[in-house]
RNA sequence: GGCCCCGUAGCGCAGUUGGUUAGCGCGCCGCCCUGUCACGGCGGAGGUCGCGGGUUCAAGUCCCGUCGGGGUCGCCA
């Protein structure tokens, strides 16, 4: 090694020692006679004293120097208790340069972190991630993640599950992302697939009877991106055979444990189970944010009979603002600007006078009856606002569960120290194909809400096409502060209920062995009883890391438009290299390279029985 | 794809109702400075105001288009 120690770890017990540091030079403060330089290397900082002017005076921000010298006390009062290091000073004897730096596009140094000049904006940071990284912050957060991993693998290990890698050229599979394709240079006009997830390849691993399996898995989806979406993203993939629901849940749960125990957090267990129905009704979504209160309350009963033309709906809910009457009139317009960027129409609202008077616009169109109830089955007390929504309900308690957000963040009712962890089941199995639907796999009126292979509660496997619309899927979702970080399903491996969950979504025999033909048939094999979960690992250890965008848990991340502006991708490729990869042949006849695969008649039913296939909701990073 | 916001020096920003030489902080370069730690002092360099049109006597400023970035809705089974 070319250092004896590292410079964040030197103590006042390290005071008369000779080390030798290697390190950047973070700041240097020159007096002319005396020079100090912050050393910093991974493990923090260290002030180097140099008396030689001739050594000092050239040495620039991020030079990257082997410092020899003696740990001393710093003279009384001159210790920098904001330093862990602060107590000592390297003086020294040898300064080797090892190598200068090029004036930076940014400064490194975050001893100005307080300070607006810290702000550096994201575009240059990730064009320069490798020099962000040198900063403590973004680069802890990579250090946590590592650990995040680690613990996952060894609880995962200590369970006795295998870690395995399956591919990432593959074949494109009607999943519910566009795929991201790779043409293949010895079969022009043909190409690869990146997945989307290895859900397929997960279940083919318990027909190959592997039981257990996990995978820190780079995952890829060619849609459009926020925040919190990159086009290669990273789960943590689970799925075991012989598991029923619980198994999956007492897994995911001790796994929480351990990994939340890296920030000090003890998550208590077992976590909380809502079903699907409960958080839509409750919160307005399937991934409810449990930090606060502020329930949805349903007043479609209550407006049964009212004159007010916009409450003869469906469904009338309501969230409650608190303090929300002092709102003023502008303020309420804006809570119409926002419901319209939703695509409501508005946000209908009620003010609770601190007399109990009601005021607002739609107070007057109420009946005395319902004005006089209202505050008490809304739960409003004086001073707070009322918001309703009326119409379908999906769409009304959507609108609401965001504006019980909003109301949430603007009001300071989130505890941001909280940690809120719920599991939401019973979701429904199919839902029914309209207009918004994307991706409808089949030619029937249903679809599946998280896919074809999720296997119906026990209570309805029987049944479940007498009611399609009510069945419910053996499907969990794990949610954390509003976050879906985590979700999946117990699969179908019974040949009859795939065929007669395809029959609901209009798949027939045929378009099954052509979509699912290669998984089909390994089912026909023997496929066992199984089912798992998949991990939205770059948000898990964005809560973890307290940042808002997973851009800061990626290494090198992409910004918009999945344009990495460190290295330029994506970028034209040469003539030549278009000619190799065969990206312009055209492609073969459409049925021949189709179907191969699906093995089997493809007339007739399929043979073999018939199980479970992929599952592993998005649990997008 | 819809809507909103932002592109001014290496970085972060300011720039009145359009007006003459486009500023500030940090950084950078040079000199000085023996106890600083956001060191300090003096001096200096650095800008096709994203790009292309248009309006105007005059455009960083107004209009149209376009590119890039951010947010949001759609989308992400």
């Amino acid at each position: 090694m070319l250092r004896t120690h590292t410079a964040g770890d030197l103590r006042a017990t390290d005071i008369g020692t000779t080390v030798t540091l290697t390190g950047w030079v973070d700041r240097r403060r020159d007096h002319g006679g005396v020079a100090f330089l912050d050393l910093r290397d991974a493990s923090g900082i260290a002030q180097v004293v140099v008396r030689d002017e001739e050594v000092a005076h050239p040495l620039r921000a991020e030079w990257v120097l082997q410092v020899t010298g003696e740990v001393t006390r710093r003279p009384a009062g001159n210790e920098n208790p904001n330093l862990p290091t602060g107590e000592i000073e390297v003086v020294a004897s040898d300064v080797v340069v090892l190598n200068q730096a090029a004036p930076l596009p940014f400064q490194v140094s975050t001893a100005l972190d307080a300070t607006e000049h810290a702000a550096i904006g994201e575009e240059a940071r990730l064009k320069y991630r490798y020099l962000d990284l040198r900063r403590p912050a973004p680069a802890r957060a990579l250090r946590l993640r590592a650990r995040v991993s680690q613990v996952a693998r060894r609880v995962l290990d200590g369970e006795g599950f295998v870690e395995i890698e399956t591919p990432t050229l593959t074949r494109s599979t009607p999943e519910g992302a566009r795929d991201f394709v790779v043409p293949a240079r010895l079969s022009p006009g043909s190409w690869y697939a990146l997945p989307q997830s290895p859900q397929l390849f997960k279940q083919l691993l318990m027909v190959a009877g592997m039981e257990r399996y996990y995978q820190i898995a780079r995952c890829y989806r060619d849609e459009d991106f926020r925040a919190d979406r990159q086009p290669e993203f990273t789960q943590l993939d689970v799925e075991a055979s012989f598991v029923d629901q619980d198994d999956v849940i007492a897994l995911t749960e001790k796994l929480l444990v351990e990994i939340w125990r890296l920030v000090d957090v003890e998550v208590p267990t077992p976590i909380r189970r809502i079903t699907y129905a409960d958080a839509m009704a409750h919160y307005g979504t399937d991934k409810p944010d449990l930090r606060f209160g502020l329930e949805l309350v349903d007043l479609t009963a209550y407006f049964a009979q009212t004159p007010f033309r916009v409450f003869q709906a469906p469904y009338v809910g309501a969230v409650v603002q608190p303090g929300g009457a002092a709102t003023p009139r502008r303020g309420f317009d804006a809570w119409q600007e926002w419901a319209k960027q939703r695509g409501a129409k508005g946000l209908a609202y009620v003010t609770v006078g601190e007399d109990g008077t009601l005021g607002g616009p739609v107070a007057k169109n109420l009946t005395d009856d319902e004005r006089a109830g209202l505050a008490q089955a809304t739960g409003a007390g004086p001073g707070d606002a009322i918001f309703f929504a009326a119409g379908a309900a999906t769409a009304s308690r959507a609108l609401l569960g965001a504006a019980r957000l909003e109301i949430g963040r603007r009001g300071g009712l989130i505890d941001e120290d909280a940690w809120s962890f719920v599991w939401v089941v019973d979701a429904p199995l199919f839902k029914p194909v309209g207009e918004d639907d994307d991706v409808a796999v089949g030619a029937g009126a249903w679809t599946a809400v998280h896919h074809a292979f999720t296997s119906p509660t026990p209570d309805w496997i029987d049944t479940f096409e007498n009611d399609p619309g009510a069945a419910l899927a053996y499907a969990y979702d794990i949610v954390c502060n509003g976050n879906e970080i985590g979700g999946g399903s117990i699969r179908i491996h019974q040949r009859d209920v795939q065929e007669r969950v395809f029959a609901v979504m209009g798949i027939d025999p045929e378009q099954a062995q052509e979509k699912f033909g290669f998984l089909l048939e390994a089912f026909s094999f023997g496929a066992p009883p199984h089912g798992g979960i998949a991990f939205g690992w770059d948000r898990i250890v964005g809560l973890l890391a307290g940042t808002d965008s997973i851009r800061d848990v990626i290494a090198f991340p992409k910004s918009g438009g999945g344009y990495d502006p460190l290295t330029g991708a994506p970028a034209p490729i040469t003539a030549q290299q278009r000619k190799e990869a065969g990206v312009d042949a055209a492609p073969p006849k459409p049925k021949a390279g189709q179907a191969e695969t699906a093995a089997g008649d493809a007339a007739a039913t399929p043979d073999g029985e018939a199980p479970a296939a992929p599952s592993v909701t998005s649990a997008r990073a």
